[in-house]
DNA sequence: CACAATTATATTGTGTACAATTTGATGTCA
DNA sequence: TGACATCAAATTGTACACAATATAATTGTG
């Protein structure tokens, strides 16, 4: 058994610090999501809400790249959880629209105060964040072709 | 309900670019490893195995950031895949130490042909890579802190 | 208009993640 | 040496993720 060649090394993958990064990013969220009762993934179903409201299971899973067996589950959880609602379209009776409620509005204003947090915690400049993302968005478009 | 600011959009976010290219990442590797009966954090298993193999829970938990919670079942998982034996440690009672089987051991000759593969689907040079990871790295670092 | 194809969501089953607790083994020190 | 802290895994409970399937509503076509 001869020693591991460096592109199988965990150290050397591009996959792995992501990997990693996304972890650490749910955690570094979770100081200021838990006081508010939300997760992660739910803070990101409200950043949808909180631009438009009353979208679609499926409007909502096209942009977080998540399908119902997600969804459905976890806004179940957010309406238990007085976050939002869920009602079958008057329209369309196949389709179940997700409303936020006032308690979910209101938590937009308490949410202002966290992207300075992470930018802070994220330990770089505004540029280098915006740079640094938009890099990593091509990544991940590239890998979904 | 006036418009959501720029740094509460979705979009905008970099943790949700990084979020979503974890996500990609793990969908890329799925057709290079769901014909070896892996899944992506399984492999991830295997790169520290293949580096050095007859670790313990710990010594594997430790570099990818992840604990018994995660590592217990899904080594059992692969133990009962026939990838690794799982094996209290004669010294030390308290130890589980994992080692790869001959089939564990064979399969990092297929894996050989992923880095490439994988690399040309991200769309980057080499050079991007190294460089992209290495901030990707340092960003993770720095949350964690 | 009947009816097959399509669409949107929900459900089921498997596999991570992670906090909190439990279990059993080891180390320490009065 | 014997009570006690410490340590490594395992277990329990909750919450994603996603493939595959099921269900029910709508659309398209003859």
């Amino acid at each position: 058994m001869s020693a591991s060649p460096p592109e199988l090394r965990l150290e050397n993958q591009l996959c792995f610090a992501v990997y990693s990064a996304a972890h650490a990013f749910a955690q570094a969220y979770k100081p200021h999501l838990d006081p508010m009762g939300l997760t992660y993934p739910q803070y990101l179903v409200m950043l949808l809400l909180w631009e438009q409201d009353g979208r679609s299971v499926n409007e909502l899973g096209q942009p977080l790249q998540l399908d119902s067996g997600t969804l459905t589950p976890l806004l179940k959880r957010m309406e238990k959880g007085g976050f939002v609602t869920r009602q079958r379209d008057a329209r369309d009776e196949r389709v179940t629209r997700i409303h936020l409620t006032e308690h979910g509005q209101s938590l937009r204003d308490k949410a202002r105060a966290i992207p300075t947090a992470l930018l802070c915690a994220s330990g770089l400049t505004l540029d280098q964040l915006n740079t640094l993302r938009d890099q990593v968005r091509v990544l991940g478009e590239n890998l979904r072709e």
